[in-house]
DNA sequence: TATTGTTATACTCTATAACTATA
DNA sequence: TATAGTTATAGAGTATAACAATA
C-alpha cells in the first residue's frame, strides 16, 4: 500500500473512536477560529444570539456552563462591539443581548472558517464518497443536538 | 407534528451548520471528561501517549499547540501520577513521556464516559438508522484526522 | 549556531461562593 | 424569600518571548 511506517498505531489497524475524534475536531473548530480572533466560546456564544437565544440563563443551560461563564465570555464581546448588552424592562432583573452588525459579520465570517477547515480535513479523504459521507455524516448530529437541549430544557441545571 | 413551538430557529426549518455541531460536540466531551476529572486537553494528551506519541514537540505537533502548552497539561498530568517524565538518554535536550497504568485506566475511564454521552445524544435522534448513521458518520472522520497529521508532518510549526 | 524544552507572563474560560437588584 | 445576573476568586490552557541545556 502506501507509506505508514513512521505512523505506528494511528495509521491502519487502529480505528480511532469517535471520542478521541471528537475531541480533535473540536481544537481544529478552535484553530479556525482563530483567524477571526475568535474563542471557542464566544463563537458558541455568538451562535446563540444569531439564533434569538438572548438571556444569560438560557444561554448558559444551551451551552452547559454556569451563568458566570456567559457573563465573562459575552463581557468581551460587548467591549469588542460585536453584542449589545441592555435590562429587560419587564423584568430588571433579566439581561437581554443582542448581536450587532458587525458581530453577524464577524459570525458569518467565523462560520466559514470552520467549514473551510473541517472540508479541508474531509478533503484529504480517499475520495469524494467518503468526503460527502463524513460531511454529512457529522451534519446528522444536528438534530440530535436540537433534541437534546428539548430534553434539556426540562430539567434544567442549578445555580 | 410535535412541540416546536419554544425553540424558535433551532427546530425545524433551520439547519445546522457542521462548523456549529463540531463546536457544541465539543463542549459535551469536555462536559463527559470532567466526570473523570479530566480536561479536554488532558484527555488529548493522554490518547497520544497512550498511541506511543511522546515527545514534547511531537505531541505539539499532533494536538496543533504550542511547545508550552504541552508542558503545561503534562505538568498536571504527571503531578497526579498518570504521566512519568524523563530525559532521553540519547539525545539529553529531549523528552520522553510514558502513561502509567492509573493514566491508561483513567483513559479508558474517560474514552467511555464521551462515548456515552456522545452515545445518548445520538440516542435522540428518531429511529436506530438514524443513531447508527450519526456515530458512524462520526466515525468516518478517523482516517482524515489521521490523513492530515501525515500532510502536517511534512509541514511542521515553528516555535 | 541551532534545537529541545522550560520558565515567565498575560489573557481567556471555567467553576464555586457570595453579593446586588429586582420580584 | 426567591430569582436573575454579576462580582470575587482560583485553577487550567493557551500564546509569545526569553531562557537554559544540549547538540
Amino acid at each position: 500500500m502506501s507509506i505508514e511506517r513512521d505512523h505506528p498505531k494511528l495509521g491502519g489497524e487502529h480505528r480511532l473512536s469517535i471520542a478521541r475524534i471528537t475531541a480533535w475536531l473540536g481544537r481544529q473548530a478552535e484553530l479556525a477560529l482563530a483567524e477571526s480572533d475568535l474563542s471557542l466560546p464566544q463563537y458558541r456564544v455568538l451562535s446563540l444570539l444569531a439564533d434569538g437565544i438572548a438571556l444569560p440563563s438560557s444561554m448558559a443551560d444551551s451551552l452547559d456552563v454556569r451563568r458566570p461563564s456567559i457573563t465573562a465570555v459575552v463581557d468581551g464581546l460587548v467591549a469588542r462591539g460585536f453584542v449589545v448588552r441592555e435590562h429587560d424592562a419587564e423584568d430588571r432583573r433579566k439581561v437581554t443581548h443582542s448581536i450587532t452588525k458587525e458581530g453577524r459579520r464577524l459570525l458569518h465570517a467565523a462560520d466559514h472558517a470552520v467549514e473551510d477547515r473541517l472540508s479541508a480535513i474531509a478533503g484529504t479523504l480517499a475520495d469524494e464518497d467518503l468526503v460527502a459521507g463524513a460531511i454529512d455524516g457529522l451534519a446528522r448530529w444536528g438534530p440530535a443536538l436540537v433534541e437534546w437541549r428539548n430534553l434539556k430544557r426540562h430539567q434544567p441545571v442549578t445555580s
